[in-house]
DNA sequence: AAAATAGTTGACTGATCGTTCTTAAATAAT
DNA sequence: ATTATTTAAGAACGATCAGTCAACTATTTT
């Protein structure tokens, strides 16, 4: 390599993240991702590809970087490990500072669906490590007695996912903290 | 009024929200309008203003229109009543000949959050309206006995919005309906 | 020091965007 | 039948879009 790139690559993805993040793939334009990493166009596309190419990136750098479920990870009680959780997930989710962005993927799967292939993947393999994560939180919980046996951890993860994903969006159609927090209370009663 | 108009205002407006649903308000173009309505581009400023007015008159209809919610003041044991109005969401959701559009108002949410006034003014209103409708089906449920009394029926209520919302986005990024039924199963359990 | 290589830059492309305007056509009022 | 009024339709507007390219610059290799 000749001359040295002026930027550093892995800087410049999360600017380029925080952009979509933000403001959606189709409301993002390229002068937007210019004018937030200070990098130019042609750079961009040397350095990143087209438009479509920078943005998968940004969806897995997201995933590789979505560090919330280490909360589910900490030690502590299982119930108040969960409801630490969630009081996190609504703190960011209403945060005006944090941009009220909710969760890159779901905004994705919500803005693209089904239309491109490549991108539903991504979608559906981070869904899938959220259930996952959910899912070894709860049977950390069961082996410890915090869930009852006969309770199926499976259906739980998957009904954790679903509230997850619902208070991201009800985070976008209201601002009142506590719509979010009874909401996470009725969910926390699975714990049993 | 002179010249007639050669088409229904409430068709057009019908088909110009359903374009709007499955696309989103950004990827949909005028042209996408006038071919999906077959109407000039032209008619459809001097009807319904820009596109904007026109999208939000594709809310408000949108709002005035959904009957989903009907189904829970159908009479039944409380319990089978929302089993099936979760069973309709999920077909719904996942039909492919629906075009698996979800619902507008959460696609707007996540599209627009809270970027323009005008349009947040409408999702927090049809939310609203969505809490509502579980507010009084808890409410008829608690008084039939189906509920317990001690339960705080709006707390349950907001709870069961964010699983629909929750469900909606699960469908985006799953075809697999087990997915969704495991979810709507665990949500089921708090009608006791 | 010269040549080769790679990154930066500004200008530019054609396409598409939302929107408007002028002209033609159809109906109602006179 | 003529005029007034409203709608329809084709063409065009400037702005912005994603993407490209040739000229220039900085570094490494020879």
């Amino acid at each position: 390599m000749a001359r040295p790139r002026e930027f550093d690559q892995e800087i410049v993805l999360n600017q380029a993240m925080e952009v979509f993040w933000r403001k959606g793939y189709e409301r993002t334009s390229i002068q937007d991702l210019v004018e937030h990493t200070g990098v130019h166009r042609g750079s961009l596309y040397d350095t990143f590809g087209d438009k479509n190419q920078l943005f998968l990136q940004c969806l897995d750098l997201f995933r590789s970087k979505d560090r919330a479920f280490g909360i589910l990870e900490e030690e502590g009680e299982s119930k108040e490990v969960l409801r630490r959780y969630f009081d996190r997930l609504i703190d960011y989710a209403l945060n005006d500072d944090a941009g009220r962005k909710g969760c890159l993927i779901a905004n994705t799967a919500m803005e693209m669906g089904a239309i491109d292939s490549s991108i539903s993947v991504r979608v559906e393999a981070f869904s899938m490590d959220v259930e996952t994560s959910f899912y070894k939180f709860l049977m950390r919980a069961q082996q410890r007695g915090a869930l009852k046996k006969k309770k199926n951890v499976r259906e739980l993860a998957r009904f954790l996912v679903s509230i997850r994903y619902g208070l991201y969006v009800l985070a976008k159609t209201t601002t009142d903290r506590k719509v979010l927090e009874d909401a996470a209370n009725v969910a926390m009663l699975i714990m049993v």
